[in-house]
DNA sequence: CGCACTCTTGACCGAGATCAACATTCGTGG
DNA sequence: CCACGAATGTTGATCTCGGTCAAGAGTGCG
């Protein structure tokens, strides 16, 4: 199940979408390159990371889209971000040991691991690689800060645009479609756990959508048919996203 | 309102907190507490930053408590975060650039501001600081996904509950109390923007913890009478906090 | 074939929102 | 010093958004 190679191509997913977001100086692209990798292959609803464990390697989703989640004691998921190729879902157990987030696959995915204390020597050794990863960190806080807008003051229908906007958004952020639609193979349970919604109330949601004509989404494939108007009624401004490039452009 | 002047004194209230929870070299914590700083006093509703600022500085809370928010298009607010004495509450716009929130005092804030540059530069030089500040940032977005676990899957009692417990449990971490009481000064409407609540309602639940003799909160005084219960009936579990220190440690 | 998962629909319920009124405190200006 | 208004806390009445429960249909897999 768990394989290294040669790892050069694979790792390419990461080095190219840290390039686009943040800016990658030549070494620390080759340098990240060079990392060893076990790879897997991981079924929609596989873990893919353990939350609590010890975070001896650190994961990278090369293909599929994944997401990380929170458990309550009384058995309540509560989904905290997505994770798409290129992503570093459990970035946080680098410097903090361990992950407070489980990680699972959403779609069928292909996951990298490297190790830890690999990675974290990288980031002593080169500083620039190091703010990249901290931008990296920034960057997925600033989702989860917006999702806490989705749940706590947008109602069931604009929260869920919002999802779905911030969905193509960063697909199209990734390289991965150009126009307003994307794959997105999501159960209406993980929906309704993003949103702290449940799985009822999302299905009608997402009927009013598609009744508005405002989206189709079918076969695991979402169109945004109207990408102002759902952009309104959410409330989506991609700002938060920050799809231009940081402070590193070269 | 705002001056500059030794400033060693008012910088041992971040170094120390930085070097209480994640360690913090000797080298680092010198050349922090040489800083430049400008200091100012806000009033409890006063501004600290403004959300979307080119951030040419950055914001430490020096004394007093401070809140982080976001709004929506319809004018709802989210609260985001708390900040304690000690935290950087803007700590996002080294690495970004900009904010996508602001940041204003809940209590009389005594604030310090470092121009961005410096502290940047200062990173780059020190890449253990660095590491630092990227750890605290973790710890930060740890905080905001329980949060969304507050809105998203609790119910309201619980969530504010959990609430007044981070409260108390970062109070105890930064030293500032030794019990499980500790000041707080928050309007219930800031209470609700927190927990997407409405104002009504978080009045009719801090009752109830009252009524079953939970918590004690009167002249901005919070105490929680019995820990254990309100624990249990919150779902807190502080091993999110990160109160140990962590791989640093000396 | 049968079980498990997901989607869908309907009926009903309830946690929390909204609206409105009043009390209290406090800062501010007359 | 007092009148005034602005925040805040409190309470009650009513409403609604979204939850819960239940059942059926479609799909895929062992």
């Amino acid at each position: 199940m768990s394989v290294a190679f040669d790892n050069t191509l694979d790792l390419q997913v990461l080095t190219a979408r840290l390039e686009r977001v943040h800016g990658l100086s030549q070494g620390d692209r080759a340098a990240l390159e060079r990392l060893p990798l076990h790879k897997a292959v991981i079924a929609p609803g596989g873990t893919i990371v353990w939350a609590g464990n010890p975070a001896d390697r650190c994961a990278i989703v090369l293909e599929g889209i994944a997401f990380s989640y929170k458990l309550t004691g009384s058995g309540g998921r509560q989904i905290v971000n997505l994770h798409l190729p290129g992503d570093l879902p459990d970035l946080q157990s680098l410097g903090l040991g361990t992950t407070d987030t489980g990680v699972t696959a959403m779609s069928p995915c292909h996951v990298g691991y490297v190790p830890s204390d690999e990675l974290s020597a990288l980031c002593s050794r080169r500083p620039s690689l190091a703010a990249v990863l901290w931008r990296e960190t920034l960057l997925q806080a600033a989702i989860v800060r917006e999702w806490l807008l989705n749940i706590g003051r947008r109602d069931a229908l604009a929260g869920l645009g919002h999802i779905l906007c911030e969905v193509v958004m960063r697909h199209r952020a990734a390289g991965l479609t150009s126009d307003y639609g994307c794959r997105f193979r999501a159960t209406q349970t993980a929906l309704g756990d993003m949103l702290g919604l449940s799985t009822v109330h999302v299905n009608r949601m997402i009927q009013e959508l598609r009744r508005d004509r405002l989206i189709a989404w079918d076969e695991g494939h979402l169109t945004v048919l109207d990408w102002g108007r759902l952009c309104t009624l959410s409330d989506f401004d991609p700002a938060y996203l920050h799809i231009d490039r940081g402070p590193h452009a070269s």
